[in-house]
DNA sequence: TGATTTCGACGAAACACTTCGTACATTGGG
DNA sequence: CCCAATGTACGAAGTGTTTCGTCGAAATCA
């Protein structure tokens, strides 16, 4: 946690902060429809977690009108990031080439997609030198 | 963890996998020296927390001895693949094109380790033609 | 052998995460 | 104006994780 003042996301709040990446800015009911769908959750549930994520800094939230409306306070990539430098400390002993290697093996990947990785490798280098 | 008798290993119990993935088999004595180098740790926390892992079937033990010793039961790679499933699908929709893009982006690689990955996206291909 | 050290077992406490019941406020329709 | 519906706030309980103190057994050594 050292290099951000938010925290860590736990899996349930992930599991919120993805409907709001996916939907933008929304209500806990607006939540708590696309949650309930995947696994039955209270609505509460939903809303405690919402209010938990606000002190914590993770979600910032418009109470002007009566449905308070919710906005994750950071972007999805820089999560994302933060997650997998938290994952390649804890299990790859610090190194990314490990996780990718692994992530490769992991889940088939498209001939398109590894096409794409294989750009990204490219400018990675370019900019290297 | 529909795919596997073992569970995911907790935050913890995965500082002391790495211990014994590096070490070998070891005694706990072995493990809390290793641990409390890092982050001063009393002897029976680690102590329970292995015997837990025991009782999870994380770790198998040989007790023909008084120091009992610990080998885990499940290989590195394999947790690893793990951990990594469980992050796609929690924090990357499901593509692991996604998470290994953000794995470059997030820490500095070689051009050494670049090329290995290279390697290894060829190997891919070849194998699904 | 008796004292000291080393070890595992066990229980409990502290903490964090998750879930939900209940209470209370606001709104809109009849 | 009152009722039903829709919201938020709050507290508490259930569960899992982490930490550690205390005990007794076994080994070591003087």
């Amino acid at each position: 946690m050292a290099h951000s003042d938010v925290p860590k996301p736990t899996s349930a709040e992930l599991a919120i902060l993805q409907v709001l990446w996916d939907r933008g800015p929304s209500t806990v009911r607006d939540v708590h429809g696309v949650l309930n769908d995947d696994k039955p959750t209270g609505y509460t549930t939903v809303l405690k977690l919402m209010q938990i994520m606000l002190e914590k800094g993770l979600l910032e939230r418009d109470d002007s009108r009566r449905q308070h409306v919710y906005t994750p306070s950071v972007a999805a990539d820089r999560t994302q990031r933060q997650l997998i430098g938290d994952l390649i400390d804890r299990a790859f002993s610090g190194s990314a080439q490990k996780l990718v290697m692994q992530a490769l093996s992991a889940k088939r990947i498209s001939r398109e997609e590894l096409d794409e990785i294989r750009a990204l490798l490219d400018d990675i280098e370019r900019q290297s030198s």
